[in-house]
RNA sequence: GCCCGGAUGGUGGAAUGGUAGACACGCAGGACUUAAAAUCCUGUAGCCAUUGCGGCUGUGCGGGUUCAAGUCCCGCUCCGGGUACCA
């Protein structure tokens, strides 16, 4: 009887299915262990191979977890909000729900054929309003918070206006957009508008006015990280600024912390540091410098002030507020034609450009240090977002400002000792410093504090730490998203009581933004909280994944997010799997929508996942057929002939290739135009040529999993992903291998069942040699799932199975073992040959076997011996000599050994169980 | 520009500083078969010797540390990814 995998999958995935195997529940006597995959956007397209990569993964560790006695939780869910499904309904009318639904079903029954352990009782999804009622929920609890910067945590808004009452902003340290001053007395005669504006400049979810990224094609506002090289991530749009208001995140109150959680949680150094840098922390002095015959004051943040001799002018930026202050009369028209350029500058353009560009204010400033006069001037390389929106400028050690006193013509003073300035700047922190006065003859760090104490102690300015990291813009201008539980009264944004959630999106007649140029939810007949207009704009994709994985851990619960006491047990996530292309989008928001949650009492980790590990991507192999050009024919040639030939190279489907040899029918029937194509082959077989490109349509490369588990089984499938290479590299889809895995697989068949069908099993009593291959593959398994080296794990499957078929061996305490450990990675093959042994229950639920060291040590050990690193001969040494037995043995033999009788041993080194270096004169 | 990775046979890839190339694909040869498929066996880094055991060279390039380097250190080259007027 032959493996036929079809049969087996589909019973096992039954048997899982209908006796809930895998459901999960809080048991207090296991250990926890959470183990979650980054949920997927349900596309229009399906899975591709690539998905289920990190899939797989997660899911042997799951399985080897819960054997090894972990109280396991493994769920999954969908990220149902999104652009494409709105986009879509756009175009056809069809409600964005609808299309949702027909892709998660899709995806489900995709994942539901490759076996994996999930607890679909738990599933989420995130357009579900019993769902989002708590990304609602959350994001009201933002609005009624501060952040208390003096304890480092967020606050409710109540206290800080307890405190206003008492004694206004004075001794208040809270997070803010603008710094604000005001008495007590003058807080309690604020208007209740008045009060509740100035609160928005505290919130944690606020209403601000800020320079948002507009992308006109999609008519919404995107978050930084969803805007690429001055495109839209979605589709691919200019994106240009424009200021708006809009509802914010906080996120940059939470800048120290992100920063400083990373250094307690395991995650690749590259991804740390990638969300380092997003953070951006530097540390610098902000200055304030005098200008010239005028009261106005202009401050500067910089990281070096130990250049400050070396500033010879200013720059503003052109949204500046500066500007209208320092601009004088004559240059008044300069400027304004200058700013209105900028203006229609979309972010792309100003990338492509380059330009240097700038315009001079008329104004001049005073250099705090020695009194010189520099020229103020405006430019668009000085982004009005980051610092004071002024800075100034070094030309001799700041590339930027290099470029730019060179299309000025303005002067360039070098800084430090032996450099040369004249055309390009140096931008190192480190030499002598000169012409720089009382800090001349410091090194660059000495001279950096020495400039930072005097700027202190002369009340120049002071010292403070700026990051990079924003807040985050939480509205889009679409329909498919949560709406806002906001209701506006008297302009002023009202929370909706916790009763009303969720606020659940209503019908609109068109997916569009209406003629006045609202969100679609503008559309809306009966858009009103108790006669007063509710928000239009809806939240951003990142809402609903930043705490889905606190709701998997009590998914039906109708009173909390979660309840406590699941919390208290699952606590966070233990390995998150899931690809870097969300390194500083989710992965930030995430941690701080957790932070938060951790400061307000609702979750209890303050770090969402403990370690993460990053799929590799798996990019498409393309093939290639080579048309020759202008023959009436069509004809095709081989790939190794094509030289011979000028030819045009065409994208193929790679469904009808194998191994890069062309189906040569199946191609005739692929396109009616190749129909009559005619083929010059290469010992009779045309080859294909081929490519790695991402893995789309456009490239005829997507391979769909279902096809592959229908030819080959999901199992194999399963192996097959995990032995194509290390877990976190990228690496082409090629299937080229996929037969040697398969084969393993009816290797293994062949171990238990005989072709006519019957058991081979036997009871006989195991010999050492089998026990030895059975023990080493445990050990092996065990190191290789810790440290995810799953390719390797299938690899020394793969030894241990050729090594028993060698020896004949289908002893069942033998087999039995390899079941086990073999069940994570290939869970049906096994519950089926389990079965045949006459298990009753499910293999996947069994228990871990534990390797038995006394099986592993070789009783005789093999030293390869080199003399001075070259490799000499094998000396053969019971398992438990001597380091002094093994060198004794080393002399003994040297006698033996002519070719080195006249050479003198001068040290004999022995590494236990490896090899003995002997060195030798000469 | 900056920050991270990476470079090993025809291919994908193995190697806690300790016999480089595990495992798999592909290829070649063989067995079984009327034949094919399936299956099994042998060989497979390169060069030389293969009716001798074997020898030499080899992990992108150039140096270094070490008894011993794919692995550690210094200097390059190329490839991939992230990010960018962040002062």
């Amino acid at each position: 009887m032959e493996y036929n995998f079809e049969e087996i999958e589909k019973k096992w995935q039954k048997f899982w299915n209908d006796n809930k195997i895998y459901k999960t529940d809080i048991d207090i006597s296991k250990p926890k262990f959470y183990v979650l995959d980054m949920f997927p956007y349900p596309s229009g397209s399906g899975l591709h191979v690539g998905h289920p990569l990190g899939y797989i993964a997660s899911d042997i560790y799951s399985r080897y977890k819960r054997m090894k006695g972990f109280n396991v939780l493994h769920p999954m869910g969908f990220d149902a909000f999104g652009l494409p499904a709105e986009q879509f309904a756009i175009q056809t009318g069809q409600h964005p729900a609808i299309t949702t639904k027909q892709n998660i079903n899709r995806y489900r029954n995709q994942l539901d054929k490759m076996g994996f352990c999930y607890d679909w009782d738990r599933e989420v999804q995130t357009s579900d309003p019993k769902y989002y009622l708590w990304t609602q929920w959350a994001f009201l609890n933002m609005f009624e918070s501060f952040y208390n910067k003096s304890q480092e945590s967020a606050r409710p808004i109540r206290e800080l206006i307890q405190h206003f009452e008492q004694f206004g902003t004075k001794g208040v340290n809270a997070a803010q957009t603008e710094e604000l001053q005001f008495t007590a007395d003058e807080w309690n005669s604020k208007s209740d508008k008045e009060k509740q504006e100035v609160l928005m400049n505290y919130r944690i979810a606020y209403l601000g006015i800020t320079m948002v990224n507009w992308c006109p094609e999609l008519g919404t506002v995107l978050a930084n990280d969803e805007v690429i090289n001055g495109l839209s991530e979605r589709g691919g749009h200019p994106v240009e600024q424009k200021l708006m208001k809009q509802w914010c995140l906080r996120v940059s109150a939470y800048s120290q912390r992100l920063l400083d959680g990373l250094n307690t949680i395991e995650w690749t150094e590259s991804l740390k540091e990638s969300q380092r840098n997003w953070i951006g922390r530097s540390e610098g002095a902000e200055m304030v410098f005098d200008v010239l015959n005028s009261n106005s004051k202009i401050q500067v943040f910089t990281t070096r002030p130990d250049t400050i001799f070396g500033v010879t002018f200013m720059v503003l930026a052109p949204e500046s507020d500066y500007v209208p202050l320092v601009t004088t009369p004559e240059q008044q028209k300069e400027v304004e034609k200058y700013i209105e350029t900028v203006k229609h500058k979309t972010e792309r353009d100003r990338m492509i450009e380059k330009k240097v560009t700038g315009v001079f204010t008329g104004s001049y400033a005073i250099n705090p240090f020695n009194g010189t006069k520099i020229p103020i001037w405006i430019s668009d390389y000085v982004l009005a977002g980051y610092g004071t929106g002024a800075i100034m400028a070094v030309p001799g050690h700041d590339s930027r400002d290099h470029a730019f006193a060179k299309h000025f013509n303005l002067p360039i003073i070098p800084l430090i000792e032996g450099c040369d300035v004249t055309n390009e700047s140096f931008d190192a922190k480190e030499g002598i410093m000169i012409n720089s006065g009382f800090l001349n003859g410091l090194s660059v760090t000495e001279a950096i504090q020495t400039a930072n104490k005097y700027i202190e102690d002369n009340n120049l300015g002071h010292i403070k730490v700026n990051y990079r990291l924003r807040d985050a813009i939480f509205s889009r201008q679409r329909y498919w998203g949560e709406p806002f539980p906001v209701y506006y009264e008297n302009e002023m944004p009202s929370p909706l009581p916790f009763a009303q959630l969720p606020l659940e999106l209503p019908e609109v007649d068109k997916f569009l933004p209406t003629e006045t140029g609202e969100p679609p939810l503008a559309r809306a007949k009966k858009w009103n909280y108790m006669g007063f207009p509710l928000e239009t704009s809806t939240m951003p994709g990142f809402a609903g994944s930043s705490a889905y994985f606190l709701r998997y851990q009590d998914p039906k619960n109708e009173n909390a997010l979660v309840s406590k006491e699941a919390n208290d047990y699952w606590r966070n996530v233990d390995l998150y799997i899931g690809g870097t292309e969300h390194a500083t989008g989710h992965l930030i928001y995430s941690r701080f929508w957790n932070k938060f949650l951790f400061d307000t009492g609702f979750s209890c980790e303050d770090e969402p996942f403990k370690k993460l590990i990053n799929q590799g991507m798996i990019q498409g192999r393309s093939n290639f057929v080579y048309r020759i050009n202008n023959d009436d024919n069509c004809r095709f040639v081989s790939y190794g002939l094509k030289e011979n030939y000028d030819t045009t190279p065409l994208h193929v489907d790679v469904n009808i290739v194998e191994n890069d040899i062309l189906d040569i029918e199946a191609f005739k029937k692929w396109r009616p135009e190749f129909e009559k194509a005619e083929f010059i082959l290469e010992n009779g077989k045309y080859f294909c040529g081929y490519a790695v490109e991402k893995m789309g349509k456009r490239y005829h490369n997507v391979v769909n999993p279902d096809d592959v588990v229908k030819k080959y089984g999901a199992d194999t499938l399963r192996l097959y992903e995990m032995f194509l290479g290390p877990l976190e590299a990228s690496k082409p889809w090629d299937t080229a291998g996929i037969e040697g895995v398969h084969r393993f697989l009816k290797k293994t068949w062949r171990l238990f069942i005989t072709s006519e069908g019957n058991l081979k099993i036997t009871d006989e009593e195991p010999t050492p040699a089998e026990l030895k291959i059975l023990h080493r593959t445990i050990k092996k398994t065990e190191e290789d799932i810790e440290r995810f080296s799953l390719n390797t794990a299938v690899s020394s499957f793969m030894i241990c199975v050729n090594d028993l078929t060698e020896l004949k061996c289908s002893k069942r305490k033998i087999l039995e073992p390899l079941l086990i450990i073999l069940a994570p990675f290939a869970p049906h093959i096994c519950e089926e040959l389990w079965f045949f042994l006459g298990r009753s229950h499910s293999v996947t639920t069994a228990q871990w076997v534990d390797f038995d060291p006394k099986y592993l040590i070789e009783n005789i050990i093999q030293y390869p011996v080199s003399f001075n690193g070259k490799m000499r001969y094998k000396l053969e040494m019971p398992a438990d000599a001597t380091i002094e037995a093994i060198e004794q043995a080393v002399l003994e033999n040297h006698q033996s050994q002519k070719w080195i009788e006249n050479k003198e041993i001068k040290k004999i080194i022995v590494v236990p169980k490896k090899i003995i270096n002997v060195v030798v004169s000469g």
